[in-house]
DNA sequence: TTGTATGCGTTATCAG
DNA sequence: CTGATAACGCATACAA
């Protein structure tokens, strides 16, 4: 069917094990021969059969990562970072969830049948129990988010110092009544969620502010729950002056209703979203956020896998990057 | 290393083709021997080496979706209807390729190293030349996009129309001043814009109004054009009293500026975008759009392209599916 | 219904 | 420096 390596042998009046040597470019191999090794393969078009190879070999050179959605542009940065550190020795074959469960567990398979050779969980669903499980016999990855108990490499950032940062800038400049928009309608909130909620009640707690259980709405990162946070919020009799969301299509959800109802965002309710997504800086008014260093999340994820792989070690570090805050109109 | 088919047959004291046949729910089988491999594969946790199961069948059962960029949520929703139609017989590998021709022709060669069974290009930078010769050895497809005289299967709107029914809706409604944002600030416009673009044209001419070409900026398809366009067509001494942006992005670009500048957008000026993606109906305002039924693109071109594989043939057709105009508040 | 034997395309080992 | 050959894990044609 198509030109193989013993094509190229033939052609070139050598051994398929000298074809070979080329394509590796080994060193044992007169540079003539390598010359027309060279000029035949160009001639008949070949490109190696990487089946072939991998299964020799018994490796791909791809590594999976698994995101819940293209939807959300907060992991392009991390994407972007992960293949320019893989590459070229490495792709990125990237898959996608939908934050369920049963699709994250089809694609896993890629791992025991050999498809990829490592994989990278963004926005896992699998708990502490199932990680370990699959880290002992491969080779995988945590990035934005670490799982409690398990011995995983991970790279995030503190969530919990992110959401205690973010909520001290709205304490510092005065405001008391504290809302939160967060995870967790279900019962069971997202793991990064519940971290930004600890560094919230830490604020709180160090102005001396006690938490008021109806100033925290929980539904999901969705903009429609920023709408229905805020509605919720006027409901009370004391609604917040400052609003800390867990995502910023929260936040816009926030201010687009408040916008809707004539409350006037920046100065008589701040809000604050989480992960410097495109939109936020291009929101009306610009959001106030969170930036997490994707591109360097992604590099680092990488980076520290393929060490493991090589090593053949499994390092299980929780490894922590810097957060920061990023000031605009509607955070006051 | 790992447990192979060997190990079972040896463990369920059966051959290995005996396994094989079981493992592809081959008739040809006892249901008695059928339990016991089936008992066995459990408890040693077999699962099958894909490397060798492709190298014999010469299949991968992966398709390859080059998109430029996970930043733009336009593509999600195609990806989506692409996996949905795929699966279970196929998995599809997301690869980003930046618009970049250098890196979108070293993912390419997934095809010819037999690491995936076929493409579908997204925003692809190949010309007719390339594609043509391209898919005269391999299963490929475009999507959102036709290449002119390419003989390649493509699924995507009509531009042209999609256009015209943008601007005649402005038209319509009594506006004259119409402005056009679209691609080719360095001399080559993207392919759907160019359609776009005559669309915009055609409407005009039915009007009877003359093209002007100050009103017409070409930059690229972000954020930060739409500011830079707004700019400029305010430093006119007369200014458009409606915008065609051929991206949402320009649209959010345009309404920002204006808004800083003081102008009502939705009354004194209106903005039309185009793709719906989610920005545009959490903007403020809301962005009137034209929308593209990327789920139906995706699972459409899926299913040609699969279609192609199994006859072996290679149809080339272009497939137009509808687009719909979206009204929201920025339109007016 | 089951087993034997061959080959997919490549790399690696071992001689020469 | 080069060639012959065995193996990687699996599916299938052919025998039994």
């Amino acid at each position: 069917m198509s030109v193989t390596i013993k094509d190229v042998a033939k052609a070139a009046g050598v051994s398929v094990a000298t074809v070979s040597r080329v394509l590796n470019n080994s060193a044992a191999v007169s540079d003539e021969t390598a010359a027309a090794v060279n000029d035949t393969i160009r001639e008949l078009g070949y490109s190696p059969n990487f089946l072939g190879r991998n299964l020799r070999k018994c490796e791909t050179n791809n590594i999976l990562a698994i995101i819940p959605s293209t939807e959300q542009s907060f992991y392009s940065e991390i994407i972007k970072g992960m293949q320019e550190e893989a590459n070229p020795e490495y792709d990125i074959l990237i898959c996608t969830s939908y934050s369920y469960l049963g699709t994250e567990m089809r694609l896993l398979e890629m791992l025991y049948n050999r498809t990829v050779d490592a994989a990278v969980l963004l926005g896992t669903q699998l708990d502490a129990a199932a990680l370990d499980e699959l880290a002992e016999k491969y080779s995988i990855a945590l990035c934005c988010e670490r799982v409690e108990g398990a011995r995983v490499l991970s790279v995030a950032i503190n969530d919990e110092a992110a959401g205690y940062d973010a909520v001290c800038a709205f304490l510092i400049k005065g405001r008391r009544r504290i809302g939160l928009v967060t995870t967790g309608a279900d019962g069971n909130a997202a793991l990064t969620s519940v971290g930004r909620e600890k560094g919230y009640r830490r604020a709180l707690a160090e102005f001396g502010i006690k938490v008021k259980d109806e100033y925290i709405f929980r539904g999901n990162y969705d903009y429609e729950q920023g709408l229905a946070a805020f509605d919720y919020f006027y409901s009370l009799p004391e609604p917040p002056d400052a609003v800390f969301c867990v995502s910023d299509l929260l936040a816009a959800g926030v201010i687009r209703r408040a916008g809707e109802r004539g409350i006037k965002v920046g100065s008589e309710l701040w809000v604050c979203g989480f992960d410097n997504i495109s939109l936020s800086r291009m929101y009306i008014p610009g959001i106030t956020t969170v930036a997490q260093p994707g591109y360097e999340m992604g590099r680092t994820v990488i980076r520290r896998l393929v060490e493991n792989m090589r090593s053949g070690k499994h390092s299980c570090e929780n490894v922590i990057l810097e957060h920061e805050l990023i000031i605009r109109q509607s955070g006051g």
